[in-house]
DNA sequence: GCGTAGAAATTGACGGTGTATATAACCGCG
DNA sequence: CGCGGTTATATACACCGTCAATTTCTACGC
């Protein structure tokens, strides 16, 4: 596949799907402009010609995988549905990809199309300005926190060393699905947030 | 000071302080072995005497720093008051050090420590076993989450590249301190936890 | 068909990393 | 003093991101 490439037929978009693949293969944080380029079969230095460098790369490789989340049109339920329609898409998305997140640093052009339309989504529902921007805040900083421990938690699963709980999955009850623990705290704050609401 | 340095003085503790400040001048991320090294007045290979590796270092570190962490006494408050007594010090703790945060990725002695305490307390306010877990979960993902986002703000304010706000701190409003910002998901997890208890 | 400009890809190097291994320096004890 | 074990160092390897110089290729005018 990768072998048979001719002269001019790389681009952008091959260097970063390629990332993506490569990635996650060997995990984001082993992700190297050298074995992306084998991957590419190519020599290290080449994908320098279609993108600024490895940070640069990162934010597009981001940035495509945003790109596949569709906001939830308002026909699509009450505000709280469709946050939470919209918010799990993103979890979804980001959990496809293990290690991605930890690259989640700047606000690509995705990432904030998705932070406009979820307070978007408060605004409408008869947030002010201020509540608005707080609440999301909040709900987004939920989702990142649940999957950073998830991650950790899988990370340490993988490599077994030693038989212990904890991060966010207690040493008591039996595991749960992280689905299931994302929802509740996911349920908390909406509950919290319906009833901040002003009265129609 | 690091300068004379005989023979045998030379511990874990040491090492492990050295890299806390070497960690917090340079930020954790360029912490390395060499410069480390630098910092104790010593060659790059002797730190492996007493530390496994950079992994264990790390993971030493933020123990460290989570030590000074305590819990507050039920005679401090009632349930909720302790939790949010006991996540500010925490979150207080991991901001003093910007960056550590995404080295707290196993659970260290005083992690679990701390986990466990803060599950304690919500048994004690009256949650069965799996109601505990998943409130905890539930607020340490924010608390991680919401130092996740202003850590990368924080970032993004020192490397000005190009003035755009988003992550948590939306556009239309103006700066609010990140404490605030804090507090006000945290207020809305407790308030619906509260509303969950089962009436004594 | 040929020559050539410009794009595309490569080569090689530099300074950095974590760490395995082998060696040397030191100190206390007999 | 000498010897042994602890402690520190030196050297080396494989890998990293990326700058600079160079080579290879392709498309186009003649």
């Amino acid at each position: 596949m990768t072998r048979t490439r001719r002269y001019g037929d790389l681009d952008r978009e091959t260097v970063v799907s390629a990332a993506l693949r490569v990635g996650s293969k060997v995990g984001f944080d082993a992700l190297s402009m050298r074995n992306l380029a084998d991957e590419l079969g190519v020599s290290p230095m080449t994908s320098y010609r279609y993108v600024p460098g490895k940070r640069a790369l990162l934010d597009l490789v981001i940035d495509a995988v945003l790109e596949g989340v569709e906001v939830p049109p308002p026909s699509a339920g009450t505000w709280d549905e469709r946050l939470r329609m919209l918010e799990r898409s993103v979890r979804r998305e980001l959990r496809r990809y293990p290690g991605l997140r930890e690259q989640l640093t700047r606000p690509t052009p995705h990432a904030t199309r998705l932070a406009d339309a979820a307070i978007g989504i408060l605004l409408e529902a008869g947030f002010d300005d201020a509540t608005a921007t707080l609440a999301f805040s909040a709900l987004y900083a939920y989702m990142l926190g649940q999957l950073e421990i998830d991650e950790n938690a899988a990370a340490s699963r993988a490599r077994p060393r030693r038989r212990n709980a904890f991060s966010g999955v207690a040493p008591r009850a039996e595991p749960l699905h992280p689905d299931d623990i994302f929802e509740f705290g996911f349920d908390l704050m909406l509950d919290a947030l319906r009833r901040k609401l002003p009265a129609r």
